[in-house]
DNA sequence: ATCTATTCCTGGCTGC
DNA sequence: TGCAGCCAGGAATAGA
């Protein structure tokens, strides 16, 4: 699953190959990347420049010539450069220099548009979550009497962490998934400040965590898997005190915990 | 404000 | 071996 970490390492894997190049055609394998307008979509992007490519939460931003283009690689999307077609490529951006940047995507969750605006516009996702300082971050849970995994996975509070990484930030922080935010101290808002960056950091100088489909611009996995600590682990034992970690279902997600080490 | 449930989607897994 | 059924979950949305 595409978090910060993994869509932070695709745009650095992309990033020089697409500053500057012209989009000479843009060509949709299925109307649902599109969001349900390939034709529309192709005219709008073909011939346009990229002029400087971002991330923003999970969102790769390209700012063109003439509005804006967005891919959001949801559970499955696949952004490769100069890749064979696959049964799964839905998109296809082909450069004045030659080379393509292919977006492939089994399930079909992922999106690659083109829009007047950017999509962190109207106010609808909040600041990348590695852009932060931990006044910030502390403020924007603060007064918030919801269940802090929820809150962490809401995007509209603080962008770019997932399932993954809010599970293994906990963790780190030894906050419950279930802890109510406003319950939530100072020490332990400036530790779970402190998690969230250091477990961003650690995965993308790691490449991401490649558990499924994940890989980079070359086809690269990460390796960030092997160093959760939770995710994934659920009877195994916590690498900080050996209990076995547990795993429940929380606002419809799988939530993995060390009931010793994580306290409400 | 905050919660839950639903929808989208299909490869891969489980169990019979 | 074959197949049905379920699971994974990011984000939008509806409804409580």
């Amino acid at each position: 699953m595409p978090e910060l970490p993994e869509v932070e390492t695709v745009l650095r894997s992309i990033a020089s190959r697409v500053t500057g190049r012209l989009i000479r055609d843009a060509r949709y394998l299925s109307p649902l990347a599109a969001d349900g307008e390939p034709e529309r979509m192709a005219a709008a992007l073909a011939g346009r420049r990229i002029l400087e490519p971002r991330r923003k939460g999970k969102y790769l931003i390209f700012r063109l010539d003439a509005g804006w283009m967005w891919i959001h690689l949801r559970m499955t999307g696949r952004l490769l450069i100069d890749a064979p077609r696959t049964p799964w490529t839905r998109a296809i951006l082909e450069f004045d220099d030659g080379h393509a940047l292919v977006f492939d995507d089994p399930r079909q969750f992922g999106r690659l548009v083109w829009s007047s605006a950017p999509p962190d516009d109207a106010g609808r996702l909040g600041p990348d979550a590695l852009d932060l300082d931990s006044v910030e971050f502390a403020a924007r849970l603060r007064g918030r009497r919801g269940r802090v995994k929820p809150l962490l996975l809401n995007q509209r509070i603080v962008s770019g962490l997932g399932n993954i990484y809010v599970d293994e930030a906990l963790h780190r922080a030894r906050i419950h998934p279930l802890a109510s935010a406003a319950r939530l101290g100072p020490a332990r808002l400036a530790r779970l400040h402190q998690a969230v960056a250091e477990v961003l950091a650690e995965a993308i100088a790691a490449g991401g965590s490649s558990i499924s489909d994940y890989v980079d611009a070359d086809g690269r996995r990460g390796w960030f898997q092997f160093e959760h600590r939770v995710y994934g682990r659920e009877g195994q034992p916590c690498p900080a005190c050996g209990s076995a970690i547990r795993r429940i279902v929380l606002a419809q997600r799988g939530t993995h915990y060390c009931p010793r080490c994580q306290r409400i």
